[in-house]
DNA sequence: ACCGTCCCTGAATCATTGG
DNA sequence: TCCAATGATTCAGGGACGG
């Protein structure tokens, strides 16, 4: 059978046509046990794709992933393997066939895909992941380890340092005979885990089709490249939109791409053609370029109990509670931000917008002075730091003065 | 059967005693199904005994459960909640059962706990989460939601806009007259979602009693949060070290323990015990090591350049500043403390000491003029979120006093 | 009880503005 | 002209509502 094409028909018929153990990787999406009809429209409202998820029973539909499941085992090679996507709703069922057509000692990890999503006011928990299943032929499979980046809290100083056991033998680090610490091999990272953070196909991406359930193309390349080379053939049979075969190609990886509906097997070649990939850009930065709040202004906003904001230069935060049935802005005063500028930004930022109160968190001293006649509606609240640092300024003869003049409360 | 009990015997037999229909929640730990290897299998083409061997023993197993899931259901009230953790070699097999005893409609949902975990050699991905199922006795189940801060992509200014759709059933933001924006109502958060990312054990909390699978009171304290209030009942039938007991001690739910070794029955027993001990002694001795402090008192210690002190009830943290040489400690009025009771605390664990100054967080609001008088050299500030209620009670007039009296600086 | 439709939400992009 | 800031847009999946 040829590669690097999408075939219009049924998927079992066409693994049919597959030499036997010739395969590296079947992905399978199969259609979710969710009982309903999908259908959206694609961007230009040109076109709707549908189709439905209703079978007649669960096991009329695990049957129909049964037999797939044989034919792809057949085409498989030794070194090969299958991952599974599925939702919730079916996936132990779905294990419970994989168990049986691959065997339990074949299954290799249940990959969890997690999302942050929009939520809706469902009772419950909001669903913000979906497993796959990764199962191999044979314990021979193929797999490359790929690395990620230590934690934060890592302390690679020590993680870099050879280690080796003491005569209890306690693991400790190696030292020279000066008592230097030995500095050990070059460390890769922290191998992969299977648990996998990558954002859910955003309405407003390019690389959006329009048909349901398209999956990100960062999703697919994981997969590709932990268990396959350049040159291997991966092999999809129920290709949608195609995503595994752009990334196949862009992998190049060669492809072998099914689906039995027409318009989705014309949508994916007009995809490969012209491969639209999101860099992600939560993924590129990470999220930590967008947390750019330091741990001090977030211990304050948790503090006055307030919402964080990150992409708004003056306000940082919205306390949770409403005044007068509006939200309240929060600034807190930069580092090297006079108490003046911080009002205007401030100011600035609430412009057009009718906030009936806004607080600003005063963090250093400021010859208050100048702030008599200046124009401005904004609350200045003195940071817990700040009137700290007071107090330590002021002297025992101070104390007992303020404690003779009015007790306890003298200090706020 | 008597509540807040560690009960040691067979949890089903356990379980009969308890009357029907009075139960909140039931946590199920139970043992994993870990497949062993028998030494059998070289012997003469075991190979298909071998298969058979250890399906019957899964189905042994699987049977044991679905007896101890008929009788939780028996004693679970209409509004009550199962949850169940399981590891991954038979996450599947149980859910199966749970469908059968709880029906597919109560499925509720698949909560992932992941957490970073030392990697290993192992070929394959690095295991770092597990799964727990979370049916319901009846969709009239008993639900709290948590809510969660917004994600750092999230443009939070926008979201507090009202929306409204223009003639082309387009989503616009809702202006007045003026063309000025219309703010919405209060917003709590982003509904809690089914992915938790909970350190294993949390490193502060000693915690660690050497009893294996032994869950961090954190998870549970989630799961007892989201389905039980005060008072509520909840049962472990496979409780193991007492985590679950600990935690609905913390949260003063009702608890039942059971387990089948009296070693665990005994170790359960004594971190209970602990927790009381700590609690009843006012000497400093072990405060409660699951006590720890919580994220709020953290942040206002962060607030004001404080160190955290964990083992003290009297004093939550000292100044990393010194006044006049001298450390300078600091306590947060608690929840449910008085500040009398407060002040009277950081008296006594100060006695004896020199301080030069004590500082005490006021975090509720308090009838100020019992205080005078009070035979105390301890300083009062009140913590932002106190002064930030106090700003939202006041109206409109008062701000616009306020501000033609002094300005900006007129509210601390 | 069942179906279709509308409304609400918030993550994360694209698009535009402003310096 | 470029980059950063911020305004605009999208749409799945729930509940609610109406027929």
């Amino acid at each position: 059978m040829e590669t690097n094409k999408i075939y219009h028909g049924n998927c079992i018929e066409k693994l049919k046509e597959i030499e036997a153990n010739n395969v590296d990787l079947i992905y399978f999406d199969p259609p979710f046990f969710t009982q309903r009809k999908h259908s959206l429209t694609n961007k230009d409202n040109s076109k709707t794709y549908e189709f439905d998820d209703k079978y007649n029973s669960i096991q009329e539909y695990l049957e129909l992933i049964e037999n797939v499941l044989q034919e792809s085992k057949r085409v498989l090679k030794k070194t090969g393997s299958v991952f599974l996507h599925c939702d919730k709703t079916a996936s132990h069922n779905i294990r419970v066939v994989m168990d049986k057509v691959f065997g339990r000692e074949n299954f290799q990890s249940e990959i969890v895909w997690s999302y942050k999503r929009w939520s809706n006011a469902k009772k419950g928990l909001l669903n913000a992941h979906q497993v796959i299943f990764f199962y191999s032929k044979t314990l021979d499979f193929k797999f490359n380890t790929l690395y990620t980046d230590y934690s934060a809290t890592t302390n690679l100083d020590q993680i870099l340092q050879d280690r080796e056991r003491d005569e209890n033998g306690k693991s400790v680090y190696k030292k020279d005979k000066n008592g230097n610490v030995i500095l050990g091999k070059e460390k890769k990272g922290v191998p992969l885990s299977d648990v996998w953070e990558i954002p859910y196909l955003n309405p407003k991406a390019k690389e959006r089709t329009g048909y349901p359930t398209q999956k990100p193309v960062l999703l697919l390349n994981q997969i590709l490249n932990i268990v396959t080379d350049v040159g291997d053939l991966v092999v999809d049979p129920f290709c949608g939109s195609g995503t595994t075969c752009v990334s196949a190609k862009y992998l190049k990886r060669q492809f072998i791409g099914i689906d039995i509906s027409k318009d989705a097997v014309g949508l994916a070649n007009s995809r490969l053609e012209e491969m639209i990939i999101s860099e992600s850009n939560l993924l590129n930065k990470g999220t930590s370029e967008y947390q750019e709040k330091t741990e001090k202004e977030l211990a304050i906003l948790q503090n006055i109990n307030a919402f964080p904001v990150q992409r708004n230069s003056g306000i940082d935060g919205f306390l949770k509670e409403h005044f007068e049935g509006i939200p309240v802005p929060v600034k807190i005063q930069g580092e090297y931000e006079t108490i003046e500028d911080a009002i205007e930004k401030l100011e600035k930022a609430s412009y057009g917008k009718n906030y009936k109160m806004k607080i600003l968190i005063q963090t250093r001293e400021t010859g208050i002075s100048q702030l008599f006649g200046f124009e401005s509606d904004v609350i200045i609240m003195k940071s817990l730091e700040l009137q700290t640092k007071e107090l330590l300024k002021i002297n025992n003869e101070d104390i007992t003065r303020i404690l003779q003049n009015g007790g306890l409360s003298a200090r706020y």
